[in-house]
DNA sequence: CGTGTTTGACCTGCGC
DNA sequence: GCGCAGGTCAAACACG
């Protein structure tokens, strides 16, 4: 567990983005990346979430994902997993358009021409379940094995009209119990789900939530990194998404490690 | 009947 | 050019 093998230097604009739970600021860049500031209060704000008790709790271990895809050796299940920032100007193109238009436009593509993916952020998450709620609507349209993984990988996508999101979802062979969840694309529409109760003030009464603890991935010794424990499908969702934004703000480093 | 899942076939990019 | 692996399509199917 402890041969860490540091990436960073190998892969530039690349990282498993992981952060400390440590300062307090407001952002919601994750959610943002996903588009969700233009439509009124998103079911995060709804939520008005306090940033206080999150920095006091564990995190998830978050990957920022560029159009560029590389390869993390011997770790298939994140190995197209590839980061960029947000300031990387492909990241933010947009190739496609809609439905059948779209699907035109792909096979119109020029062979020369490079295929540019969304923005992707990825983050782990100790689950039971391999799809987390998340507020949106997904519809699975395909499922794949993965190389030197047991577990396939399944692709979601938003199952809201003109909405390009797409979700993948596929379980860490290293770590069975880590359900790694790749986004891709921005949401063109306010989340459907119905507001919930704080879930800052359910965590901190529910000890369930926080018995995960892993150390798969870890910050280095002085930072370790753990993960939120989700025993149901239905546990705060929004909560990990919050915090993901805001993490992001706090380590906007890129620090890539593999599990040995 | 509407919605979502399953799954084999097909497409695409990439490395050799 | 070929083979491999990731990603997507779409028909068939299941379910409420």
């Amino acid at each position: 567990m402890e041969d860490l093998i540091q990436l960073a230097s190998n892969y530039s604009l690349s990282g498993l983005m992981d952060y400390s739970a440590e300062g307090e600021k407001s952002s919601l860049g994750f959610m943002e990346l996903l588009n969700m500031q233009d439509f009124g209060p998103s079911f995060l704000d709804i939520l008005q979430v306090p940033s206080e008790p999150f920095v006091q709790t564990q995190t998830p271990t978050v990957f920022q994902e560029s159009s560029e895809v590389v390869n993390i050796p011997n770790d298939s299940s994140i190995s197209s997993e590839s980061c960029g920032g947000p300031n990387d100007e492909q990241n933010k193109e947009v190739l496609y358009g809609e439905g059948e238009e779209e699907q035109k436009a792909k096979k119109q593509l020029k062979p020369n021409k490079k295929r540019l993916r969304e923005p992707r952020f990825a983050f782990m998450t100790r689950s039971e379940v391999d799809h987390l709620e998340d507020g949106y609507r997904w519809r699975k349209y395909g499922q794949k094995t993965v190389k030197n993984s047991p577990f396939p990988r399944s692709y979601y996508r938003c199952t809201t009209a003109s909405c390009n999101v797409k979700k993948r979802v596929e379980r860490s062979y290293h770590d069975p119990s880590t359900v790694v969840t790749t986004y891709e694309g921005q949401h063109t529409h306010p989340s459907p789900v119905i507001a919930r109760p704080n879930p800052a003030v359910a965590l901190a009464s529910d000890p369930a939530f926080f018995s995960g603890g892993a150390t798969a991935f870890s910050r280095p010794a002085q930072t370790p990194i753990s993960y939120y424990n989700y025993s149901t499908a239905a546990n705060y969702p929004s909560t990990l998404l919050r915090d993901i934004g805001l993490l992001q703000d706090i380590m906007p480093s890129s620090i890539i490690r593999k599990e040995e």
